[in-house]
Formats: C-alpha cells, sequence, structure tokens
DNA sequence: CAAACAGTTGCACGAATCATAGATTGAGCG
DNA sequence: CGCTCAATCTATGATTCGTGCAACTGTTTG
C-alpha cells in the first residue's frame, strides 16, 4: 500500500488506466451470469433464434423451474429480451453484442482444449 | 423431458445446435473467472502491458495476499501468463483473445450505463 | 549465513450462489 | 366457471467463493 510501488522500475511504462468502479460491476456481472455452464447453455442454444421456455427445458433436459430461474438472471442482467405469446413466453438474445460475446467465449475455449 | 415440446409450432425454427459440455464447463470458467470485480479490474490493468504483483496491489488498492489469490484464479484458466524477472513476478494477458473479451464486456457495460 | 524483500499458501469465517420441491399466478379452452 | 398447461415465486439446504490473517517459500543483498 506505499504510495511507491517499491519496484527497480525507473520507468513506470503505461499510465493507469482505470474504469470507473460501477462500469466494473456491471461487466462482472454480466460476465458472472454467463459464467455458468447451465445458463451459458441456454445463451447457446437461443443463439439461432428464440425459443420459448419447455422448448429450452426439454432442450437442456433441466426441469422447468431450475430454467425459468436461470432466464431469470440472464434477462436481470439485461442478456436476454424476452416476448409473450399466447400463454408462452419466448426468450431472446438482447442484441448482437451478447450474441458475439457467447460466440467468442466458447471459440476459444474449443480451440483450447487440449 | 416429451420429446416433442407440446409447443404449438409446427415449423421447428432451427435444430439444436449444442456443443460439447466440456468446452461450455471451460467457458463458463472463463467467464466465471472474469466475472469478479477485482479480478476483472486486474484484467484491465494488465491490458497495457504486464506489472508485478506489488504493482498491482498498488494500483487497485487491494492487500498483497488478495491480488495474489486473484490472480492465481486468472492463472488456473489461463487468462494470465507469468514471467520471473529477479525477485518479482510480472503477470500479462495470456493472449490477444483474452484482451478483446476484457474490452469487450467493459465497453459493453459502459455503453448501457443508463 | 542472516536479514530483507517479493509472493504464495493454509485456514477460518462470512457472504453469495444454485438446485429442488411445493405453492401460486396467469392465460387459454371446454 | 372450472380445468389445464405455461411459467414464476418462495423457502430450504448444500455448496462454493472471496477475504483477512498468519506462516511459509524463494530470491537478492550485506
Amino acid at each position: 500500500m506505499t504510495e511507491d510501488p517499491t519496484c527497480d522500475h525507473d520507468d513506470v511504462p503505461p499510465p493507469p488506466p482505470v474504469c470507473s468502479a460501477e462500469v466494473l460491476e456491471r461487466a462482472a456481472a454480466i460476465l458472472r451470469a454467463a459464467g455458468e455452464p447451465g445458463r451459458l447453455r441456454l445463451l447457446e442454444l437461443l443463439a439461432p433464434g428464440e425459443r420459448c421456455v419447455t422448448e429450452l427445458a426439454d432442450l437442456s433436459g433441466d426441469s422447468l423451474p431450475t430454467v425459468s430461474a436461470r432466464l431469470r438472471v440472464l434477462r436481470g442482467e439485461r442478456l436476454l429480451s424476452r416476448r409473450r405469446e399466447g400463454k408462452h413466453q419466448f426468450y431472446a438474445l438482447a442484441d448482437r453484442h451478447v450474441a458475439e460475446l457467447v460466440q467468442g467465449v466458447l471459440e476459444h475455449a474449443a480451440e483450447e482444449d487440449s
């Protein structure tokens, strides 16, 4: 916690960038929401297009309350949008930004499968 | 868990994509590692270039053991690389993929600051 | 070799998280 | 109106996670 890092560096390379704490918290929340296998699978299933909850439960093989809870978290972080049609509730990825994020991490994980 | 989703869909829009469970788990682990404000801040601080642990502790304002633990998690998920020089341990982002991921989420979070 | 500095690790505690089951709301249909 | 299906909400229990404190490893210097 010293003001001078005590490092032998005479040339402190780049200045501290640091972005606001709120943005940091928001970004972390988004990552954490997607950082669970069950929820990430839902995002993957929604990549091609919207789905209703029952479909998602069927495709993922998880119980309906569980899927609903996962969707709730994802929507809470604004990663998903919701649309009502009859007695079905259709979920979809919120925007292209989300789609790219998911696709990016999935690719990266697939590459370094080692 | 019925074979037919019971939805009124006669045209099941796109076929299920689904990627392997291991890849899903890996990707989730990566996201979860970055999905904590403290660790995300470290990633942000490392974006311009490598830093030693003491520097990072000083810049972030957190205790040295805390920073070390955070770095340990990030390196465990292969988000960081480590280099030894004298009695200093230098950490850096593992590859450009990580840098893009961090930058992407940070931008997205900054935009929808609403 | 001993001292000082840079980092790491082990342990315990408090906090947040996730899955399960059961009750509940809400929308269509006979 | 009563029934059924779709989905969400509530409460509980187990687990994981992050941090602080202290002890320890490893490296340089006198």
